[in-house]
DNA sequence: CCCAGTCGGATTGAGCGG
DNA sequence: CCGCTCAATCCGACTGGG
């Protein structure tokens, strides 16, 4: 099963249940195992003995069923890779010890032979033991991860003793992918790739040419499963909500971790999406219209570690087609519009010149506009979302209507120094709230006593808004936002509706350093998610003036929100 | 080839205070 | 008349699909 986190029940541990007691990445299922053995807490990453230094692993072999005690006594007596490999044994051959309730069934023998040389003779001095103690700890990490350890091996001597986790498994998996990769190009004609400069690089960055290789040839694939119109809408059919979806969800790197959730406009260009996935653990994105969930379209993917069963939608469900959710339209709109649903809801409105354009067609046609009049208007209508609002008379939608369809309570950007044009641009770049909620709905619950987020790139707050709306309690929000007016309509939010939470505000995301972060870790525990979604500016297929993808100027801040994934999974 | 669709951006011009 | 802000108004890039 490739989800073994699904519904939660089957949680190796259950990580998130208990929070005012667990101990940072270690759950409160196993609470004692940091306190008893060097009293202090596992988060101080500074430290050196067993317990910190091993948690994950410990959490791993008491997942199988071993006791914290026998955990903690092995590792401190063998070492790592020696108690990984004992412990290992034990449950091959004796599944009755310490292991019968839950026998790693999915372990595969693992014929090694430990080098001699290694094991007693190279442990002369502290300092090499140590070296060679937190290689056998990463061996351990990449085994327990179910990469071949032939291939960990190589990774660890190619990447040196000082790699990260990250950077061992992108090259084990482009080593792999290289493979696959070589053999399928020998049935491809020969075509000089520009990704062969990379080979010049350093070592380092190996692997990154490995993945531009990947990227150039999974960008068919890709563009065939995110591009075409089935897969946009995500979830099949309108009534049909809960179809299979085949993607890999926590992925083995993540699980355990906190939910991360990220968002950006599906329409990217070529390979941004390709990219962006195998940035964030290979996770394919969940592409959803939100047309589903309210009158307008907003075609957006979404990378997430969420459990997608027992999803639930917020209450009461908002209208479906513009002419329930705007009732005052419905008297003016002609019977050849047949529009039922607005198109993304964008930064900009149209110009009073398209609107007058339109009344002045229609003016000089009598009642019945012949067939042209009518295709010219109901394009442009398309092109600029207009409603009707009068007789012959179009307009764009007002800020209010904005904020009803993405739903945000009404008013949410009105006044406070905030002027219309500012409102457009924030709420053409917000969340709509029914669909993230939708998404999140599946935390409700599992966070009785409130919940700490890390919401990055907050704009006007979707996340949030979504989380109160879910009924899920709002604990510790550090909210990451640039632009001020966007921070003052969250914080004037959270005054509003009387939140019990701390909430955290941060101007830059190049702010929010590892040592910020371990802060915020001591100062009330973790975090349990981490949201946002990046700017879009330069993928975007309406911007016609910088649309230079991923490493464009906005965009590119996508790797800060990459930095601070990848950080948090490491110290938590 | 044409068309629809897109969390945009640079330019222009009105309005304002000095 | 200058410099500034704000908002309306052009501009016409990309992509996939028919």
């Amino acid at each position: 099963m490739d989800d073994p986190e699904g519904d939660g029940s089957s949680n190796e541990y259950n990580w998130n249940t208990d929070d005012e007691d667990e101990v940072f990445g270690i759950p409160s299922s196993v609470p004692n195992i940091i306190q008893q053995s060097c009293g202090h807490n596992l988060l101080v990453s500074s430290s050196t003995c067993t317990c910190t230094k091993h948690g994950k692993l410990i959490l791993h072999f008491v997942g199988m069923g071993f006791s914290k005690e026998q955990v903690i006594k092995a590792i401190e007596e063998n070492g790592c890779l020696a108690f990984y490999l004992n412990m290992f044994n034990l449950t091959l051959e004796d599944p009755s010890a310490g292991a019968s309730n839950r026998p790693y069934s999915s372990a595969k023998k693992i014929d090694i032979q430990l080098d001699s040389s290694d094991d007693e003779d190279s442990y002369p001095g502290s300092g090499e033991k140590s070296l060679n103690f937190e290689r056998d700890k990463i061996l351990t990490v990449l085994v327990s991860m179910e990469y071949p350890i032939e291939e960990a091996l190589i990774a660890i001597e190619k990447c040196g003793p000082e790699a990260e986790i990250c950077e061992l498994t992108d090259f084990i998996c482009a080593a792999q992918l290289e493979k696959e990769i070589d053999s399928q190009l020998q049935n491809l004609p020969k075509k000089k790739h520009d990704a062969s400069v990379y080979m010049h690089k350093k070592r380092r960055d190996g692997y990154y040419f490995h993945r531009e290789k990947r990227l150039k040839l999974d960008d068919e694939m890709e563009m065939m499963q995110m591009r075409s119109s089935e897969s946009m809408t995500g979830f099949g059919t309108r009534n049909q909500l809960y179809p299979a979806v085949t993607r890999r969800l926590r992925h083995k790197v993540t699980a355990g971790q906190p939910y991360f959730y990220y968002e950006n406009v599906a329409g990217a260009p070529k390979g941004v999406w390709r990219k962006i996935s195998s940035f964030l653990f290979e996770i394919e994105p969940e592409f959803v219209d939100s047309k589903y969930f309210c009158a307008a379209a907003r075609k957006r993917g979404y990378i997430h570690n969420l459990p997608i069963e027992n999803r639930s939608r917020l209450l009461p469900i908002p209208p479906l087609t513009i002419q329930e959710a705007l009732p005052t339209t419905k008297r003016w709109w002609p019977s050849w519009d047949t529009r039922a649903q607005l198109n993304c809801l964008i930064t900009t409105i149209a110009p009073a010149t398209v609107t007058e354009k339109i009344r002045k067609a229609l003016e000089e046609c009598d009642a019945k506009p012949p067939p042209t009049v009518r295709e010219y208007v109901v394009k442009e209508c398309r092109n600029w979302n207009l409603v009707w609002v009068g007789k012959n008379k179009v307009a764009p939608l007002e800020p209010d209507e904005y904020e009803m369809l993405l739903g945000f309570p009404k008013d949410h950007t009105r006044g406070g120094g905030i002027n219309r044009t500012m409102r457009y641009k924030a709420l053409g770049n917000a969340f709509q709230v029914d669909t993230v909620a939708y998404h999140l709905s599946v935390l409700k619950g599992r966070f009785p006593k409130g919940i700490n987020v890390l919401s990055l790139f907050s704009g006007i707050g979707g996340a949030e808004v979504a989380l109160h709306g879910l009924g899920i309690m709002l604990r510790n929000v550090v909210s990451v936002e640039v632009a001020e007016e966007n921070r003052n309509i969250l914080r004037s939010w959270w005054e509003q509706t009387n939140q019990q939470g701390n909430l955290i505000e941060v101007k830059d995301v190049q702010n929010v350093t590892c040592g910020q972060l371990e802060q915020w870790i001591t100062s009330f525990g973790g975090f349990d998610l981490i949201i946002g979604g990046s700017p879009c500016n330069n993928i975007s297929g309406s911007n016609r003036v910088s649309r230079n993808g991923l490493e464009g100027k906005h965009s590119s801040l996508f790797y800060e929100y990459y930095r601070i994934v990848e950080a948090m999974m490491h110290i938590q």
